[in-house]
DNA sequence: AGGTAACCACACCGGTCGGTATACTCGCAG
DNA sequence: CTGCGAGTATACCGACCGGTGTGGTTACCT
C-alpha cells in the first residue's frame, strides 16, 4: 500500500538557524505562538534577534516552518507505527496516537495555530490546511474507503481533542474501538493477514526548498 | 427526556459590565484572546479600562466569564434544535451544529481557549473542561448509552475541528451520516419509525428542571 | 443632607511586542 | 588579498501589554 507524504521537504538551515527553528518549535508548541516573542526565541537558541531576521526574515515565517516541522515528526512517528503492523493499518493509527500524546500534552499543533491564527491570512494556514488534507488522504488509503478514511478521520481528531482540551484519558481508546467497530463491519475481507507492504509514497512537490538565505 | 444544564448561571451585571463583556466576547472569538488588549475592549464597549478592572477584576476573570457566556448561547442553541426533534434526537444535535457553525466560522471557543490558556493555570482550564463533559453527558442521555454516546462525542469534535481549521465543509454530514449508522446499528428495536414515544434508555437521574441556580 | 455605587476621562507604570540599524569578528572561496 | 556569508553584540524604534491611581460627575437610597 502507498500512504502519501506530508508535502512538506525539510529546510536547508545555517547553524544557528537550526538552533532556532529547534527553539521557536519548543516554545511556540508548549506556550503558544502569540505568547512566545522573538526575544525569547533568540535568547534561548544562544544567538541574536538580528540572526533570526536574518534567516527566517519575518515571526510568521518561522511559525509556517516550525509547522511544517511537526507535521513531519508526526508522520514519521505514525509511519514507524504503521510499519509492521498488518492488516488492523487503520486502528494503528490510534495506537499511534496514543503513543504520540503521551508526550505531546498540547495535543494537535496544528489546531491549536489555528485557534491563533485563523482567518487573519498568515502563512501558517496553508499549512494546517495541508496537514489535515494529508492525514484524511492518509486515513481513506488505510481505509481502502473514502467514506470509512472520513469516519476515522472524524474520529481521529475528535479523540485528539477530547484527550487534551477535554481531559478525557480514555478518548484515544474509545475512538479506537469505535473505529474497530466501522471497519470490521465495512470490509472485514479486504486484507488477507500475511503481507507486508511498504508505503512507498516519496514525491516531494516542492522546488523551492532552501530558505530567503539572504 | 432531562437533559443536563450547563452548569453557569448568568452574571448580574452593571450596563457598562454587559457591554464590556459582549465586546470581550466578539473579539475574543473572532481575534483569540492573547490578540485582543483590555484597551481595545474598553474603547469598543464605549467605556474605559478603569471599569474593566473595577468590574471584572483581571482579564483573565473576563475571559472565564466569556467561555461561560459561549456555553450557555450554544446550549440553547441546541436545546432550541432538539426541542420538537423526536426520537432521532442524536442527529438532531449534528443539525444543531450544522446550523451553529454557518454563523461561528472560528469553530469552537472552547478548543481555541484552550490552545493559548492549556496548561497555565488559567481560570478558564475549568470552564473548558465543565463544558466538554456536559457535552458528553448531553450526547449519552440523548443516546441513552454511554459508549454509543462517547462515540457521538468522538464524531462532534472531530466534525467540528475538521470543518473549521481542516477546512471540510462536508464534515458535519459526514459525521452525521456515521453517527446514523451507530444509532441505527446500536438499538434498532427501541425506535418504531411512526411513534412519538421517546426511547427509553435514557434514565431520569435528575429533577432538577431549571437553571443551575446556584 | 449624606452616602454610595457606577461611571468617565486621563495620566501613568514597567515591561514586552515585532522589527530595524550599526558595527564588528570570523572562516572561507575567488 | 579581498569579498562575502554567517554570526555576535547592542542599541534603538514606536506601539502596545496588563494593570493602577486620581479626580470628578452623575443618580439613586436612605
Amino acid at each position: 500500500m502507498v500512504l502519501p507524504d506530508v508535502p512538506f521537504d525539510d529546510p536547508v538551515l545555517t547553524p544557528a538557524g537550526e538552533r532556532l527553528l529547534r527553539a521557536a518549535s519548543e516554545l511556540f508548541y508548549r506556550r503558544g505562538i502569540r505568547a512566545v516573542g522573538v526575544d525569547l526565541i533568540a535568547e534561548t537558541a544562544g544567538t541574536t534577534k538580528k540572526t533570526l531576521y536574518d534567516r527566517f526574515g519575518t515571526k510568521d515565517e518561522l511559525v509556517a516552518l516550525y509547522l511544517r516541522g511537526r507535521a513531519r515528526r508526526w508522520q514519521a512517528h505514525l509511519f514507524a507505527h504503521l510499519h509492521g503492523a498488518g492488516p488492523e493499518g487503520p486502528l494503528a493509527v490510534f495506537d499511534a496516537l496514543a503513543a504520540w500524546l503521551r508526550e505531546q500534552d498540547r495535543g494537535c499543533a496544528f489546531v491549536n495555530a489555528h485557534a491563533e491564527v485563523g482567518g487573519t491570512g498568515h502563512p501558517a494556514e496553508a499549512v494546517i490546511r495541508a496537514e489535515k488534507d494529508w492525514m484524511r488522504r492518509v486515513l481513506v488509503a488505510l481505509a481502502g474507503d473514502e467514506r470509512l478514511g472520513a469516519a476515522l478521520h472524524l474520529l481521529y481528531e475528535g479523540a485528539t481533542v477530547l484527550h487534551t482540551a477535554g481531559g478525557r484519558v480514555d478518548a484515544v481508546a474509545t475512538a479506537r474501538d469505535t473505529a474497530a467497530g466501522l471497519v470490521g463491519r465495512s470490509a472485514p475481507a479486504l486484507l488477507p493477514p500475511p503481507a507486508q507492504q511498504q508505503h512507498e509514497g516519496a514525491q516531494q512537490r516542492e522546488e523551492h526548498h532552501g530558505l530567503p538565505q539572504r
